[in-house]
RNA sequence: GGUCGCGUGGCCGAGUGGCUAGGCAGAGGUCUGCAAAACCUUGUACAGCAGUUCGAAUCUGCUCGCGACCUCCA
């Protein structure tokens, strides 16, 4: 590993050297998403900042684990309904299907757009169902080390007495006084209120209402696990009681972190996160876009542009280097504007790649392409930081269309080097890809013969002739471009 | 009310004490049969006020505005 990489730790809130408990190995696990409903743009956002950094530390040459679970458990609708009803089984209800049903159209939906957005395939994907045996073994250990206690059937945490020995709150900077008072009189009042020791304990087995469908035998009652013990118990079954990066969006960072950390410490004794990772939420109109606040778009519906935000469809590449142009850990207002700009910035980097062989070699060089792979090694080392790396394409894109005009000069090598630098960077790394359509190559060929006739109708001076082929290709959305050399196009 | 964060040019968005971020849009030019693309040049900036400093978008304080979390949106 020649490279230093410096991340953010919330932990602490500073930028500190990645250093892995057992190299080459990295151990990292992200929240994956509740099955309930399409994902939105809100859940890209994650997917593909973790999936940057996977790719980032693979390129490194760690060998890395990545866990991302699926949660198809699912937990209490809302609290005004009073007698908490599960969320997967509500829809279930509503749509007649059976939960697994709904479970599994989600997981397909989901698993397709991040296909889409060229997000790799992490390592081990549990589904919370599959894990209750080992949810239920985590919690006995618990009771059994004193730090929670059953009542009325339930589990739950106890936090005052976990706090007495370990600092309950650290990763997100809260006080239990405060939390209590905090919300004062906004408080809700929540459905199994009454059977906790103290308001800030929190759930880690639940006692199922009798209309309640996803229930599994217990030694406390048929019921279901609480809302953050999942995590807990399939991270340390995957990748040990103390493992290296825990990502996830700034919204879990409480409750859901910080209720891990507790329940993995409560249980093993040892903090279980070295570096606690939290990308910035993607915002709509300056608000947080989320299921809650009913403002999300979903990822299918940016696809196809089928929502009446949206202006045009939007391709997944697209949203991707949308989200790569700025830094994970600020907030990213959506706007058709936002979008339409990388839609343009994109293509001029990929025409700027192709564009790499048309560059005629010199002998000479007035390009430093070593320097300018270093500038993207240190954007990356210091916290990911995508927007300087592409930053940086941009300029070696300059570099190579002024090549092509002749205003600078590429030896060879230098054009070898910058394929690789693509490669690795703006496709290996930020995990960019060409977006082919399976009638690509038919339409390729057509376009050489249509183009060829063209040529043939502009060396006889027949312009009306030429110009017509040109403008009828423009109405279908190709652009041509000549040059000296020749003619090339590409897709608008 | 508590905790944390943010406020950068027409738009998006990097940047933490002095040195051009970048992209999109705009203006002028080069090339071209014309066009497009590309290339070159170019304007507009750091919410406000005060302070620290030789020097601040960057540090400190205050003010204004916005957001996130505060028990279940994984």
């Amino acid at each position: 590993m020649t490279q230093q990489l410096f991340l953010t730790n919330s932990l602490t809130r500073t930028k500190e050297l990645f250093t892995p408990l057992n190299p080459p190995h990295v151990g990292m696990y992200v929240c994956g998403p509740t099955v309930y409903g399409p994902a939105h743009l809100g859940h890209g956002r994650p997917y593909i900042t973790f999936d940057v950094l996977f790719r980032y530390l693979q390129h490194l040459g760690y060998k890395v684990r990545y866990v991302r679970n699926i949660t198809d458990v699912g937990h209490l609708e809302d609290e005004v309904e009073g007698i908490g009803e599960d969320r997967i089984q509500k829809r279930a209800r509503l749509e007649k299907l059976e939960p697994m049903e709904i479970a599994k159209l989600f997981t397909d939906e989901f698993h397709r757009c991040m296909r889409l957005l060229n997000n790799l395939p992490p390592s081990i994907e549990p589904q919370a169902s599959g894990h209750i045996i080992e949810q239920i073994e985590m919690i006995k250990k618990i009771i059994a080390n004193g730090f929670a206690y059953e009542s009325n059937g339930s589990v739950y945490f106890d936090v005052i007495k976990y706090s007495q020995a370990h600092d309950y709150g650290k990763l997100s900077g809260r006080i239990i006084d405060e939390l209590i008072a905090g919300a004062g009189n906004e408080r809700r009042e929540l459905e199994g209120q009454l059977e906790k020791h103290h308001p800030a304990d929190f759930a880690l087995w639940k006692k199922a209402q009798p209309n309640h469908i996803m229930r599994w035998p217990s030694p406390w009652s048929e019921g279901f696990p609480g809302w953050h013990i999942e995590c807990s118990a399939m991270s340390r079954k995957y990748l040990g009681e103390t493992f290296d990066i825990h990502g996830g969006g700034m919204d879990l960072l409480f409750p859901h972190h910080e209720s891990e950390i507790a329940q993995s410490k409560g249980c093993c004794g040892k903090p279980p996160v070295r570096y606690w990772l939290h990308n910035n939420l993607i915002t709509i109109n300056g608000q947080k876009m989320g299921r809650s606040l009913n403002n999300f778009i979903n990822l299918e519906q940016f696809f196809t542009g089928n929502h009446p935000l949206l202006q045009q469809p939007y391709a997944p590449m697209t949203i991707r280097f949308y989200m790569l142009q700025a830094h994970y850990r600020s907030t990213l207002d959506f706007s058709n504007e936002a979008l339409q700009a990388a839609e343009k910035a994109l293509a001029k980097l990929m025409n700027s790649y192709k564009a790499i062989s048309q560059v005629k070699p010199t002998s000479s060089s007035s390009v430093d392409i070593a320097s300018l792979q270093q500038k993207c090694y240190d954007a990356m080392n210091d916290d990911l930081n995508t927007a300087i790396v592409l930053s940086h394409l941009f300029e070696a894109s300059r570099l190579i269309n002024s090549s092509v005009a002749g205003t600078e000069k590429m030896t060879a090598r230098d054009m070898e080097e910058m394929k690789k630098l693509f490669d690795d960077f703006f496709f290996g790394i930020l995990g960019m890809k060409e977006e082919k359509t399976a009638d690509d190559n038919s339409v390729e060929g057509l376009m050489n013969l249509i183009l060829a006739i063209r040529q043939e109708a502009k060396s006889k001076k027949d312009f009306a002739a030429s110009d017509r082929i040109r403008d009828e290709l423009v109405k279908l959305n190709f652009e041509i471009k000549d040059s000296k050399d020749g003619v090339t196009w590409c897709k608008m």
